[in-house]
DNA sequence: TGTACATCAGTGAACGCGCGTTCACTGATGTAC
DNA sequence: TGTACATCAGTGAACGCGCGTTCACTGATGTAC
């Protein structure tokens, strides 16, 4: 029932790859992943690939979905630090999404916020599973804001962690104060004080 | 003084391939501009390319460059047209960065909400304009909001114009009400009611 | 005004390289008796 | 317990294609006399 003995070699390797390659595809754009490459970063040769995916885009749609997994895991974990300290949820998502460690690990990030401008130009599939990612986010955004708040919040609230995380990392350096003054601000906006 | 005629026609061949070229990098992105069809959709043929630009990272950078300044000058007009029917900067700038022929034409729009999570992986000439275009837009942001904002908020807007714009061309058909639902959001709190 | 030459923008074939995909083969693990 | 065979995951060479870049050449325009 656990780990079946006849596919765990298979499975393992399966696994390998798809971490894999949700990391390069956030590091290095849906355009940056290549086969080879992950299967040399899961420790295998190029050719076993085909056996694990029908083709790239496979593996890209997959690599989105895991990656969005992974890291909705991640956030939920600090969210929940930030709560024991006393912070509101959506004190807590702002500060998760913007904070240094979410922001500078692009690799284990949230999708969205290292594929956004690509995501128009994806394959059918690829696209869907990107779409659904970014539903996901919004619906993190309604799930913290407070109760009875205007029904287009959570909308506006994904958009600028979103954007923020973004612009934080073109800039590079600069970006980190700009980060600052964007959490502040959306913590104002939307934390209702009761 | 005006046209040099020695030059002209050289002149104007640079110019339409930098024009091709500030489309295609915001249809397809960086990785997706490819000097072959820039030069046809240019009416030349490849060969005649470094003629006119040192490498395609070089065409890359300039292409950021001109897409930004053609933008702002068609987000300028459109933001005059909707003051003069009595709307605050704060609110032309949201409606027209926000508005359906903004949103829809990705090629001829703003190359921060075009490019946006592909910039910190270009060589760093390229990434260079790209932050270029990103402390302009804030700088849009700046003089569009009130006289008296807090210090933070331009950065935030940005952030919020560049990910709604994302987000809705990502999601497709079921964007578009997302798109007015955030316009609305940022008009509410970026529009102070004097 | 006309002829010979120089300049210059653009052409198109060719090269080298990377990458997605295929496929015959290997070596290890599992099964039958 | 041991032997023979089947299954299966992975290997690595090879193919085809696209793309950035180079370069010898063409044809038109401008210049000298």
């Amino acid at each position: 029932m656990t780990t079946d003995p006849k596919s765990s070699r298979r499975q393992l390797s399966h696994e390998r790859i798809l971490d894999a390659a949700a990391r390069a595809v956030r590091k290095h754009g849906y355009t940056g992943v290549g086969v080879a490459d992950v299967m040399k970063e899961a420790g295998l040769t190029h050719g076993g690939f085909y056996a694990h995916f029908k083709s790239r885009d496979a593996l890209l749609a997959a690599a989105v979905e895991h990656a969005g997994n992974e890291s909705a895991k991640c956030l939920a974990r600090r969210m929940a630090a930030l709560a024991e300290r006393g912070a509101s949820p959506v004190r807590a998502l702002v500060e998760a999404y913007l904070g240094d460690t979410h922001v500078q690990a692009t690799e284990l990030g949230c999708p969205v916020a290292a594929l956004g401008t690509e995501m128009p130009r994806q394959a059918d599939d690829v696209r869907e599973v990107s779409r659904e990612r970014i539903t996901a986010l919004i619906g993190m955004a309604r799930d913290a804001l407070p109760p009875g708040s205007p029904e287009h919040h959570p909308f506006a609230l994904a958009s600028s962690l979103v954007g923020a995380v973004q612009l934080a990392r073109a800039l590079g350096e600069e970006g980190k104060a700009m980060l600052r003054a964007t959490s502040q601000t959306l913590i104002e906006q939307y934390d209702r004080k009761v």
